[in-house]
DNA sequence: TATTGGTCTGATAGCGCAATCATAATGTGT
DNA sequence: ACACATTATGATTGCGCTATCAGACCAATA
């Protein structure tokens, strides 16, 4: 027979009772040394791997936390999940991950489901989750953090920042560089890209200098390829007018450099470039790209810490937390003289 | 009270049996239509969510399929999870994801953690698991994919391509092009990295051009600033005489142009650069880099496909899949006369 | 010696669900 | 009318584990 070995095998052979094996594995200090050598040896000797689900089922604790993000493909994602398994996993926390592919009706599925696993807290992305989702997740009563965005009323706990805010700074700081007939390039337009098309708009609103036709976006995903689109796209559309080009990712901008490059336009001589999310490529590619740097590991490791905080009971001091950005001006938005 | 709504409420309020309940989710053929309407009014009303612990414990079925990849930061396996997602989702099963860091002795004990939600089938990287860890997942009677690599005693399952030949392909169409002195770039030197190294190293001493002075490789992480890095260092230990360089991926391959560009080398005149992997930056850069394109996405989706048709009890035709890859050679390895 | 307090171990029950088998209700053919 | 198959529903049980409480044991103190 092949049997899967549990709790009542190990007790067996080791001739003590289940709950004591159970004590062995979580809560090895109120067993005496001796017991647990025996214990030990057999969960070995029969390779004793616990159940979670029995687990999960009489103790009421999944270990699992739920993490919903918008798109695998993203690369932005990547660093949020890498710090929030930097937590997790020491813990001895398991993450279940969901995509919703930028939609809330996916996702208020994504978080039904996710839900059924009993999740002992949850990591969402953004604010715009349907009301029946929120309602759900309100309902659940575990700890949950919107993590990327600053959120208006958070269902519980946020991480995050403003994005329209980081967007009218970059803008400001274009036009005082000097620049002033700046395009918006946009894809995708999730509810963070509309935000710092927001903030773009209204920058240049207060500048007196927003032009419609110098604002290309489109629903279709980010990417490079689609960076070098839209460029194009924008350079016909302003009839060559235009002196610089703010990016709502640096995708967008590594297309809109390359096809500069191809172009011979030269950058920032004739184009000035600046993109956001501060990815690697940014700082290398020539000449280096202006971005704007988003703490995205940290927001993963921060959300994780203060979901886990809470599970243990602990107070969280800080419930909703601007974790900020960082705008890196670098030679591609350095205005020749 | 905030008790968790069970099924017992809902076959309350319902005024039927729990086990009717149950089948009007899992086996809605099998209830009447009555009945159906009853059911789902009152699960509706009472935001009724199955506890997939109790279910799973109950049927002997998880639902859930455990991923193991090396590196949650390496972006190749973006494409490889957004698959394997693709998949697993309209069928109702969940992901669980580990991240062993390249590490084989984290990755068993992270299969060991993995075997413990009982997962129904596994989909993990490669082949260098310890030994102990491939008698856990043996054990474990569930079917097993690795991916990435070609392997040659798969556990279970395999879906991947060989490196060295790829590599040694490679080599062999950059010298019949005309490049003599080439070298290598390669970082974290994960089992992959070494297949292909090993694969250059055949093809040059085959060619009897092999020079280790044009190896340079570091067990460091891989990204574009160590492909800079590392190019200074070939130019250093070449003397300058290198005219082609082969990295282990497209990041090393990207810091390279963007080196060459910064030293004022002519990329491809003075210096072919070839990638690996193919990954979106590359044939839109300038001049755009060769590479070796990857299935990753259709590694994800098929490795998928394979467990769930075992899990169903459907014989899987071709249980180790080559899947190929494909060399593009684009300028920035074209000989130039 | 009796009492107390502490440490260690075990018996029992139940978490929420589905497998299994039993039963009731309905239809079908003769 | 009957037997018989078929469909719809329910009662019982147990998946593997841990919470809870009870009890055993030991040492230290009164």
């Amino acid at each position: 027979m092949n049997r899967r070995v549990t709790l009542a095998d190990v007790a067996e052979l080791s001739g003590v009772s289940a709950i004591t094996v159970s004590r062995v594995l979580n809560q090895p200090e109120k067993v005496s040394e001796a017991v647990k050598i025996k214990v030990t040896a057999a969960i070995n000797k029969l390779g004793y791997i616990p159940n979670r689900s029995a687990s999960a089922l009489a103790s009421a604790r999944s270990g699992v936390i739920g993490v919903v993000i918008p798109s695998l493909s993203n690369n932005v994602f990547n660093d949020v999940l890498r710090g929030i398994y930097e937590v997790t996993s020491p813990a001895g926390y398991q993450v279940v991950l969901v995509d919703t592919h930028y939609s809330p009706i996916e996702e208020e599925r994504m978080i039904r489901t996710l839900l059924g696993q009993a999740p002992e807290a949850m990591i969402v992305t953004g604010s715009n989750q349907t009301e029946h989702a929120r309602k759900l997740l309100a309902k659940a009563q575990i700890p949950i953090v919107q993590i990327m965005d600053k959120v208006q009323e958070p269902i519980d706990m946020n991480v995050g920042f403003c994005h329209r805010k980081a967007a009218m700074e970059v803008v400001e700081m274009l036009l005082a560089e000097g620049y002033n007939t700046l395009g918006f390039l946009g894809a995708r337009m999730d509810p963070r890209a509309q935000q710092r098309l927001k903030g773009y708009r209204l920058a240049m609103e207060q500048a007196e200098l927003l032009n419609e036709d110098l604002v290309i976006t489109t629903p279709r995903p980010s990417s490079i390829a689609m960076g070098c689109e839209l460029f194009k796209g924008l350079i016909s559309s302003s009839g060559g007018l235009c002196d610089a080009v703010f990016c709502v990712n640096d995708d967008l901008a590594l297309g809109a450099l390359f096809e500069c490059q191809r172009m011979n336009i030269s950058v920032p001589r004739q184009m000035a470039i600046c993109g956001f999310n501060d990815m690697e490529a940014s700082a290398l590619v020539n000449p280096p790209l202006s971005s704007v740097r988003v703490p995205r590991y940290e927001m993963g490791v921060k959300a994780t810490e203060m979901v886990l905080q809470t599970i243990k009971g602990e107070d969280v001091a800080e419930r909703v937390v601007d974790c900020g950005y960082e705008i890196k001006m670098r030679e591609s938005t350095r205005m020749v003289v």
